[in-house]
DNA sequence: CGGCTTGTTGACCTAATTCAACCACGGTGG
DNA sequence: CCACCGTGGTTGAATTAGGTCAACAAGCCG
């Protein structure tokens, strides 16, 4: 049952051919583990979709404390999850690039603690609870691998912790900057550390913990340094070596695949 | 295995009344769903476990980026995970009280992005994680429950950057002390709001990223206001109602059993 | 055109850090 | 027994990172 395809480490950029490129969960795990998957595997998790749908910009997809019995798999696009405090002011705690598994969480959980909403406009795949409840009875090392993906969301929220708590401004926004680099990297959409990301400042804020001003402020500094810019949703990382070591970024945390000389 | 009639000393009270009390893992999920579990996965979980030890304080349980093939239930006592930033200043991500599984979620990851340490004396119990693969086999639904167990932390994660990146020095001590608690409360180990916890003023400056003095001055506050004390160890929530509200602390995150009015 | 959102900058303010000194306590060794 | 030391806690004074408030500019859209 366990690893029926012996695969081998292969380049980065050839990870991303799946033998079956059509599916529409061939990002799921990409670059972090997805060559544990069985073919038979894969073709199971995406013959368990059940239909897919756009989402507007800044659409609420599931609200906090409701129940809920799918859960919304990333195709395209970027959705977040954030809570409120009692005035209203939000903290990010995710933000989310196509191949997640968003909200996998509320399979076990049935409830949601933080809102889930998107970003720019997104293309989310909806999975029924029931469906994959019986996928787990028939595979228990693809609900593994499921287990896994909300396990790298614990991982990340464990170094959102971190930069929280430990980092300053620049180093704050300098470690955001390269993780989502990062995780687009693996499944191959941060070409040469370019990337569009739909987040006003103030997004940028309610992710690091800093005000609006502040972010501004600091995102001068990062452009001034000749280290990256951001610009109406565009992000260009000049120099992701330092930027790293500003952020303090050390990427294990993201479990990629080991990535081929 | 472990002898279930060997059973532990149980200063519990009433409404923890499992129906099998004596076994050693009946902490686990209680409060928090453990109803959800039939009589037989919980003794088939309590078989499963493989050895138990005592730790002495503050030793290293598990070292981040090692390997690992077994995975720790805490049964008494509490550890913590933290990590480093580069000069070495630790950032706690999360502190376990007795009936959680600390690093479960090294079973679907075979190895951790933090370290695993305890605070004062603990003892726990391993599971080895071909023990887990197999069980997993069998009961579909109890895997599932385990699933849920590492998704708790995740929502404790989250709730700790929302604390970390929303809350200032007051807020993040009392929503720290709430968040202990209400767990404790759980495991009916917070009698009247008094616990003992073995932390220095330090650690907790690494759990709330906050310097050592700024926790200091913090305490004193919190011990002036009349809202709580905590001396040498020694928890006592004298106000819960204005601490919670202090510290924004809204205990859903948590997931407990709808308590009985 | 006017009204909205987002970004930008300056002046001022405050929360938290830093640095430093000092105290209380529980060992441990002479 | 006490002297000594290390750890953890406490406090004050000076410093700084970041927040707050406010004004204004740039773009976008009805």
């Amino acid at each position: 049952m366990v690893d029926r395809l012996a695969s081998y480490p292969r380049p980065l950029v050839t990870e991303l051919e799946d033998s079956t490129p059509s599916l529409v969960t061939r990002l799921f795990l990409c670059g972090r583990g997805r060559d544990r998957m069985s073919e038979d595997e894969r073709l199971a998790l995406d013959d368990a979709m059940d239909y897919r749908r756009t989402v507007e910009p800044r659409q609420i997809i599931v609200h906090r404390d409701e129940l809920v019995n799918v859960s919304t798999y990333l195709i395209s696009g970027y959705i977040c999850r954030y809570m409120d405090d009692r005035e209203g002011h939000r903290q990010l705690v995710a933000v989310h690039v196509p191949g997640d598994f968003v909200d996998l969480h509320a399979f076990p959980m049935k409830r949601l603690d933080h809102d889930v909403a998107t970003l720019g406009v997104a293309e989310i795949g909806i999975f029924q609870h029931d469906t994959l409840a019986a996928l787990g009875r028939d595979r228990p090392h693809l609900m593994r691998m499921l287990w896994y993906s909300t396990l790298l969301d614990s991982a990340m929220h464990r170094e959102w912790i971190f930069r929280l708590g430990r980092l300053g401004a620049l180093g704050r926004v300098a470690h955001f900057f390269c993780e989502i680099d990062a995780r687009l990297a693996m499944i191959g959409q941060a070409d040469d550390h370019r990337f569009s990301l739909p987040l006003t400042q103030a997004d940028l804020a309610e992710a690091t913990g800093l005000t609006g001003v502040h972010v501004n402020r600091t995102l001068r500094r990062l452009r001034e340094e000749g280290l990256m810019s951001f610009r109406n949703g565009e992000v260009e990382i000049h120099d992701i070596a330092r930027l790293g070591r500003v952020g303090e970024f050390e990427p294990n945390y993201l479990y990629g695949d080991p990535v081929a000389a």
